[in-house]
RNA sequence: GGCAGGUUGUCCGAGUGGCCAAUGGAAGCGGACUGUAAAUCCGUCGGCGUAUGCCUACGCAGGUUCGAAUCCUGCACCUGCCA
């Protein structure tokens, strides 16, 4: 990359960024892609990402918009990261049905949540610093005749009924406050067009509309031609969404998914999209990438790629110490050793990064089904129950085929922890306490 | 406005008075095989529960009946034909 950041010197832009992009898989929609590669080896432009705030976090679906920000960055062009305040409030609409609308508070905290969270991506110093905006800075003070004027004047309603989500919700009903939504994140564009100089809005492919909308908007009120791009829906091998199934939604926030969880779930990527994911998520690159894969063809089973891919991921969203735990509590709790072996400070540490739950002696003996609830990896006894009675219950990497069977002081490991499996990957850690105080 | 048909579990879709928590498919979950992958095969699959048990459920509200997802009445929404 040819910045020369010693100097402070006119900076220079990796030429070829948009080719690496383009390489990588992230280019699903784009404007003049010949003028857009012309504008970014011509100079560092200012370009823009937004993220609604629809809840206190991220998840794993927004890290390709904000790593492509970061390639960008990384190239040498400035990152506009907005967080919406103001289309939070209101809603894109989605094809599912009229979203719920939050309480001003609420999205408000979500905006501060999300701001921390999106800073540890991009750099906020330097030549290039990105900058973080949020676009209630001038959607509060917007007076309605104005905006209706200035902004509604260039929307020909016609045009807006024939966008894909809205005839589909026109059968199931959609409020005006949606129907609009659009006309906000274009006016964001324009904004940052005439604050900043922004000339390239980025987003996922669910965006392409209204990022579409906004350089229209821009080429109507102000003349000016700007550019956009959009990343691709990530999928499965089968097209189905990534990271449907799993336990949920793969949260960036480490207090709704843990290092570990975040960890396990990259690792379980499969071997049919391993080297999408990694070109898409990581940042090595794309010969490296293939290197690696070819490399791993003669051994699928070590799966080296899903490694490297949970550990640049992990690295990158939580930092080099929690994926260094994750890595290292996986391998302690799926190695094939004996777990008795494991070192306590290892168990005790690999344990306390899966789900883990603290059983007091005081309650007597927990019996398989108290471990499988107490640790939450079933939401019931019957669930627990059926869970034994289909062998998927591990006690200590032993399956348990009686649903009755107690654990005793002597099926503690180093005294105090329990390991408790259901199924092939679903590990958590049982500590039994003894119960301090009246006992002993 | 008139006539006809529909509304079932996470989704699709059978079921026309008791044997219905409801056939079948998909998703999910577990097992086998593997590699914490995929495919395949097997099992499981409303909730709770030690229990032959309890609770909730077949659009909504009533009714008939010993008994209703199934019959009757009203209401809501959807579909087709006619105006």
């Amino acid at each position: 990359m040819g910045n020369d950041r010693e100097t402070g010197a006119t900076r220079t832009v990796d030429v070829r960024v948009l080719d690496d992009l383009a390489e990588r898989g992230l280019l699903a929609h784009a404007t003049d892609l010949d003028a857009l590669r012309t504008e970014l080896a011509a100079g560092p432009i200012t370009f823009y990402v937004g993220f609604d705030p629809t809840a206190p976090s991220l998840h794993h679906g927004n890290l390709v918009q904000l790593l492509t920000a970061r390639r960008l960055q990384q190239a040498g062009h400035r990152p506009l990261i907005l967080v919406g305040g103001a289309t939070g409030l209101i809603g894109d609409p989605k094809e599912a049905g009229e979203r719920v609308i939050h309480g001003k508070e609420v999205v408000a905290t979500w905006v501060d949540s999300i701001r921390s969270q999106v800073s540890r991506f991009v750099d906020l110093d330097g030549d290039t610093a990105a900058r973080l905006v949020n676009n209630l800075d001038w959607t509060a003070n917007t007076g309605v005749l104005d905006f209706l004027r200035d902004i509604g004047k260039h929307f020909p309603v016609n045009r807006m009924l024939g966008r894909e989500v809205v005839r589909t919700r026109l059968e199931s009903g959609i409020s005006y406050a949606e129907f609009s939504y659009v006309l906000l994140q274009a006016m964001d564009y324009l904004e940052l067009h005439r604050r900043y100089g922004c000339r390239l809005q980025i987003g996922g492919s669910d965006q392409w509309g209204n990022i579409t909308a906004g350089v229209e908007l821009i080429r109507r009120a102000d003349g000016a031609a700007v550019h956009a791009f959009a990343t691709p829906l990530v999928t499965k091998a089968d097209g189905s969404k990534f990271g449907k199934s799993e336990t949920g939604t793969v949260w960036l926030d480490s207090g709704l998914t843990s290092p570990y969880a975040f960890h396990q779930f990259w690792l379980n990527a499969e071997d049919a999209m391993v080297e999408a994911y990694l070109r898409l998520f990581s940042f090595r690159s794309v010969t490296a990438i293939e290197e690696l894969l070819a490399n791993g063809r003669s051994h699928p089973e070590a799966r080296e790629a899903q490694r490297a891919l949970a550990d640049d991921v992990t690295t990158l969203v939580h930092g080099e110490a929690e994926a260094e735990s994750a890595r290292a509590a996986a391998a302690a709790l799926f190695g094939h050793g004996e777990l008795n072996r494991v070192p306590e400070k290892t168990l005790t540490a690999a344990l306390r990064e899966t789900p883990h739950a603290t059983w007091s002696a005081g309650n007597g003996e927990p019996s398989v089904v108290d471990a499988l609830v107490a640790t939450h990896l079933v939401p019931s006894r019957s669930a627990g129950r059926r869970t034994v009675a289909e062998g998927g219950a591990y006690l200590n990497n032993q399956r348990v085929t009686d649903p009755e069977r107690m654990i005793a002081a002597s099926d503690l490991l180093h005294g105090r922890w329990c390991v408790v499996r259901k199924g092939k990957r679903f590990i958590a850690g049982l500590e039994i306490s003894p119960s301090s105080g009246d006992a002993a």
